[in-house]
DNA sequence: TGGGCGATTGGCT
DNA sequence: GCCAATCGCCCAC
């Protein structure tokens, strides 16, 4: 039974601990890697100042701003990408950030992937050693395990022709734990995170940190 | 039109 | 714990 668009048309709160234990699969010319979702964050566009769909609709967003089941890529730090699924009913703006992941297929690959050097060192050529539970833990680090780039923007999850596929997995039954989302300045007293309890893939807490100069 | 800053990460002290 | 890397977005000028 896949994924039904409908269930993801729901309240972004609702959509986002449902979305824990589901997985996320992608098939390149490199191979397959498929990602058990451990850890989530709600963005619920027009009510919510820490969303980047707060201030409307721009060439960036617009994907939060359409049916839900579709991938949201942005760029951060001039060198990071974070992807979201978007939720609710056409046209409201909301979208669950995935934040963290086990890789549960194609090990080797995002090993692979995550092994390469990243741009923040690329005066020095290494080869990192990865543990298992860090391959996709934090929402950078999964887009790299999985391969995603700006090319991903507006992909259709729940397409069967789609390179990556939002699929139902072994669905995670118990009670999500809670808190606030990771480096917000803004609305960062929400506790609109969720994750698997005692998961080991679950990316640690951080607050804002307000930059120096 | 320019500049501050971000849903981050990894390396180094 | 501290901090640099690096660039696109967005809003205040």
């Amino acid at each position: 039974m896949p994924v039904r668009r409908t269930s993801l048309a729901r309240p972004v709160l609702e959509v986002a601990p449902s979305l824990l234990g589901m997985v996320l699969r992608r098939t390149t010319d490199e191979g397959t890697v498929a990602v058990r979702i451990t850890e989530v964050e709600a963005y619920d566009g027009p009510n919510d100042p820490g969303s980047h769909a707060y201030r409307g609709q721009t060439a960036r967003n617009a994907v939060m701003f359409g049916p839900p089941g579709f991938l949201y890529v942005y760029f951060t730090y001039g060198m990071h990408f974070c992807m979201n699924i978007s939720a609710g009913p056409d046209g409201q703006p909301s979208a669950v950030l995935l934040r963290a992941g086990e890789v549960t297929e194609g090990l080797a690959l995002a090993r692979s992937r995550r092994g390469a050097t990243p741009p923040a060192a690329s005066t020095t050529v290494k080869t990192r050693r990865i543990a298992d539970r860090d391959l996709a833990r934090g929402p950078a680090r999964l887009c790299v395990a999985l391969g995603i780039t700006r090319d991903a923007n507006g992909a259709d999850l729940l397409s069967r022709d789609s390179a990556i596929q939002l699929l139902p997995g072994t669905p995670f039954t118990g009670s999500p734990a809670t808190g606030p989302r990771v480096g917000l300045r803004e609305a960062a007293d929400r506790p609109w995170r969720f994750w698997i309890p005692g998961e080991p893939s679950v990316s640690p807490y951080k607050p804002h940190v307000p930059k120096r100069r």
